[in-house]
RNA sequence: GGGCGUGUAGCACAGCUGGAUAAUGCACCGGCCUCCUAAGCCGGAGAUCGCGGGUUCGAAUCCUGCCACGCCCGCCA
C-alpha cells in the first residue's frame, strides 16, 4: 500500500490544513490500516484532539470530508477517531495492470554477499545445523526476489581442531577399530551407506572416543596438536591431507542441502587467509592499536573495554605460541569480504553473539565497517538439546525421507488415479517444501522444538497450503488452453473488469497491492517469517477469488478473471521460489 | 555474578519504530463437493498478552523491578 499511501498522504496533509492543523508527522502517523475491515489506511487523530480543542471522533469525521477526491481513493471515513482510507478497487486493478506488484517505484538494485551455514565439515546435517542453512538461502533468495544482486557464500572451517581430528582417524584407524570404539551406538542407517558425511563422522567420533579414554590419548593429542599448528603456519602438505578428508563429508553435506534447494555461488577457505599472510599482517596491525595488551606468556589481546564492551572485555586474538584464533581468522575474511564491493550480511547462531561483537568492534576499531548478522535460536527436541553424540538426533537426510514418504502416502490417498513416478515427484516436492516452511515460518529468535507432527502438516498454515493454491491456478490456466486458445491469445481479448467486485476478488487485490511492500519489509529488516506469512495469506486470498470468482464456465472464459488469475499464479510462482517451495504445477 | 534473547488461547505461532474488537494454524463444535483439484471454503467457541510498578489521551508494544526458560562469558572452533 505504499502506493496508495504515497497518493493519500498529501492529500491528508492538505486537508489537515484546511483545519488549521500544521506540521505533523502524517508520514509516520500515517499507517495500514490494523483492521482490515475498516480500510487499507488509517490515521489516528487523537495527537490532533488538543490542539483543535475537539474530540478525535469529530476530528476524524470532519477530516473525512476535507479530503480531495482521487481515483485511487474508494472510501474515507471517520470511525472511533481514526481517518479510514479504502483504496479503490478499480484503481488497483489498473496499478497491476500497469505495474505488477511492483508499483511504479522499483526496488534499487543492491549488492550483498550473504555468508551462511558454513558449518564445519565433520558430520551430517541435523535438523539444528539446517535453521542456519534454510534461514540463509531463504534471506538469499527474497534478496534476489527483490532484485538485489547476491552471492551466497560458505566459509569452509579447513583448519581446526575437528579438522585434524578427522584426518587423523581417517589415517590410522580401521573401519573395525572404529565400529570397536562405537559398540553402544546406533550404526549408520542403512539409507545413507555411502554417504560421505554420515559414515566418515564414525571415524571422527570414534578418535573423540579414543582421545577421551584412551591411554594413548596424550600421545594422539600431541600428534592432532602439531597437526593443527602446522596447518595454521599453512603447511601445505598438511592442509591438503585435510581437504583429503573433509571434502567428502562436505559434498555429502551439500547433496543434503541441494535437496533442499540450496545452492552456494562461492566457497571461501579459511586456511586461506592465513597462507596468504592477511592474517599476520592483520596482527601486526592489532598490535599497534592502543587498545592491545599482551599476557605474561606473549599472547595479546584486545581490550575492548575501553570501547564499551561490558562482561568480558579482553579479546585474544593471538596466542603465546604466535598463532592465530578462529576469530582472528575471522576478521581477516571479513576485511576480504568488504573488498568484494558489497554489503555484509552473516547468519549465526546465538551462541556466535559475543563473538559477532567482538569481531564487529575490531573491524570497526581498524576503521572498517561491521557487518549486519541475523542470529537465530537453536532447534531442539521434545527430549532437550539435540546431540549427535547421545544420539538424541534428527538428522535432514532422515526427516527428508520421511517428509517425502508421509506426503507419498496423502497424495495416494487423495488421488488414487495418479502413477506412481508422479506420486513421487510431488511427495519430494512436498515434502522438502514443508520442512524448510515449518523452519522459515517462524522468528528465528525464536526458540523451536523440532516435533514431526508438525514438520509433516500438510494443511492450511504450512507450505502445501500455498503450493495448492497455486496448483489451482495452474490447472485453471491448463483447462483455459485446452477448451479456448493459448492463454496470450485470451488475455489479448478483453480484460475489462465489470462492475461488482465480489469479497473474494477484493480480498485477492488487496493483497496483491501490499505483496511488493512485504518483499520490501521482510528483506530490510532481515525477517523472512513475514514474507511466509505473507504468502499464506495471498494464498488464501486466491482460495477466496477462487470461490467467489469463476472463471470458466461453459466454455467461456471471463478474461478480467483469468488476468487476474495469472497475474497471482506468476506472484504466487516467484513467491515460492523465493521461500524456496517448489512450485509444482499438480498435486 | 554479568551480557544477550524468549515468555501472547489446550498446543504452536504473528503482532513489539505505542493506536480501534490481539492475527493465524492445529486441536474442539457446526455447515459446504450434480459447480475451474475439498491438501479447500464458510461459521462457532476459546487470551488476566509471565507477574508488579511507571510514562501516556492511549501499552502486548516504551521504562523499571521481579520470576521462569534458552544462549554466551576458552590463549577452542
Amino acid at each position: 500500500m505504499q502506493m496508495l499511501k504515497r497518493i493519500v498522504q498529501p492529500l491528508i496533509i492538505e486537508a489537515l490544513s484546511s483545519m488549521g492543523v500544521e506540521q505533523m508527522p502524517v508520514e509516520k502517523m500515517l499507517q495500514p490500516s490494523r483492521e482490515l475491515d475498516q480500510g487499507d489506511l488509517a490515521l489516528p487523530c487523537f495527537p490532533f484532539a488538543k490542539r483543535l480543542g475537539m474530540a478525535p471522533a469529530e476530528i476524524a469525521e470532519q477530516l473525512a470530508k476535507h479530503v480531495a477526491e482521487h481515483p485511487a481513493i474508494g472510501e474515507v471515513s471517520g470511525v472511533n477517531g481514526y481517518l479510514n482510507i479504502r483504496a479503490n478497487p478499480v484503481w488497483i486493478v489498473e496499478q497491476l495492470m500497469e505495474f505488477g506488484t511492483q508499483g511504479s517505484h522499483p526496488s534499487p538494485n543492491r549488492s550483498v554477499l550473504i555468508e551462511h551455514t558454513s558449518a564445519n565439515p565433520n558430520g551430517p546435517f541435523h535438523v539444528g545445523r539446517a535453521r542456519n542453512a534454510i534461514l540463509g538461502d531463504t534471506l538469499v533468495r527474497l534478496h534476489r526476489l527483490f532484485g538485489n544482486d547476491v552471492t551466497a557464500e560458505y566459509y569452509v572451517d579447513d583448519m581446526g581442531k575437528q579438522v585434524a581430528v578427522l584426518a587423523w582417524a581417517l589415517e590410522h584407524l580401521s573401519a573395525e577399530d572404529v565400529e570397536a570404539q562405537l559398540v553402544g551406538r546406533e550404526p549408520v542407517n542403512p539409507s545413507w551407506k555411502g554417504k560421505a558425511d554420515h559414515e566418515r563422522v564414525r571415524w571422527y567420533q570414534a578418535a573423540q572416543a579414543i582421545r577421551q579414554g584412551d591411554e594413548s590419548a596424550d600421545e594422539i593429542e600431541k600428534i592432532i596438536g602439531t597437526m593443527v599448528h602446522a596447518s595454521e603456519n599453512g603447511d601445505e602438505a598438511v592442509l591438503a591431507s585435510f581437504q583429503a578428508a573433509y571434502q567428502p563429508v562436505l559434498e555429502g553435506m551439500l547433496s543434503t542441502l541441494g535437496r533442499l534447494g540450496i545452492h552456494f555461488d562461492r566457497f571461501t577457505k579459511e586456511s586461506i587467509f592465513v597462507t596468504n599472510g592477511d592474517v599476520g599482517r592483520l596482527m601486526e596491525r592489532l598490535g599497534n592499536l592502543e587498545i592491545n595488551g599482551e599476557a605474561d606468556n606473549g599472547a595479546q589481546y584486545l581490550d575492548l573495554g575501553a570501547r564499551g564492551l561490558k562482561g568480558k572485555t579482553e579479546f585474544f586474538y593471538r596466542r603465546g605460541d604466535g598463532s592465530s584464533l578462529y576469530a582472528t581468522r575471522d576478521i581477516a575474511y571479513h576485511m576480504w569480504k568488504w573488498t568484494q564491493g558489497g554489503d555484509l550480511i552473516n547468519v549465526l547462531g546465538e551462541d556466535h553473539k559475543l563473538q559477532a561483537k567482538q569481531v564487529g568492534m575490531t573491524l570497526e576499531e581498524l576503521g572498517e565497517q561491521r557487518p549486519e548478522v541475523v542470529f537465530y535460536s537453536f532447534i531442539k527436541l521434545p527430549e532437550g538439546k539435540m546431540s549427535t553424540r547421545r544420539g538424541n538426533v534428527v538428522f535432514m537426510d532422515d526427516l527428508l525421507e520421511e517428509a517425502k514418504e508421509q506426503a507419498a502416502v496423502v497424495v495416494r490417498e487423495l488421488r488414487p488415479h495418479y502413477e506412481e513416478e508422479k506420486i513421487s515427484t510431488i511427495a519430494e516436492a512436498v515434502g522438502t517444501s514443508a520442512v524448510r516452511f515449518n523452519i522459515i515460518k517462524v522468528s528465528p529468535e525464536k526458540g523451536f522444538t523440532f516435533r514431526w507432527e508438525d514438520a509433516l502438516t500438510f494443511e492450511a498454515g504450512s507450505a502445501p497450503f500455498i503450493m495448492y493454491s497455486h496448483t489451482r491456478a495452474c490447472s485453471i490456466r491448463k483447462r483455459v488452453e485446452n477448451e479456448v486458445g493459448p492463454i496470450e491469445t485470451v488475455l489479448s481479448g478483453n480484460t475489462e473488469p465489470e462492475d461488482n467486485f465480489s469479497d473474494g476478488l477484493i480480498t485477492l487485490l488487496r493483497v496483491l497491492a501490499v505483496h511488493q511492500d512485504r518483499v520490501e519489509k521482510a528483506v530490510n529488516d532481515h525477517r523472512p517469517h513475514l514474507f511466509a506469512e505473507h504468502m499464506l495469506h495471498l494464498a488464501n486470498a486466491y482460495n477466496a477469488f477462487y470461490r467467489d470468482c469463476h472463471i470458466l464456465s461453459d466454455g467461456e472464459v471471463n478474461g478480467f478473471y483469468l488476468w487476474l488469475s495469472e497475474l497471482a499464479r506468476s506472484i504466487m510462482k516467484d513467491g515460492m521460489e523465493g521461500l524456496g517451495l517448489v512450485a509444482i504445477e499438480e498435486m
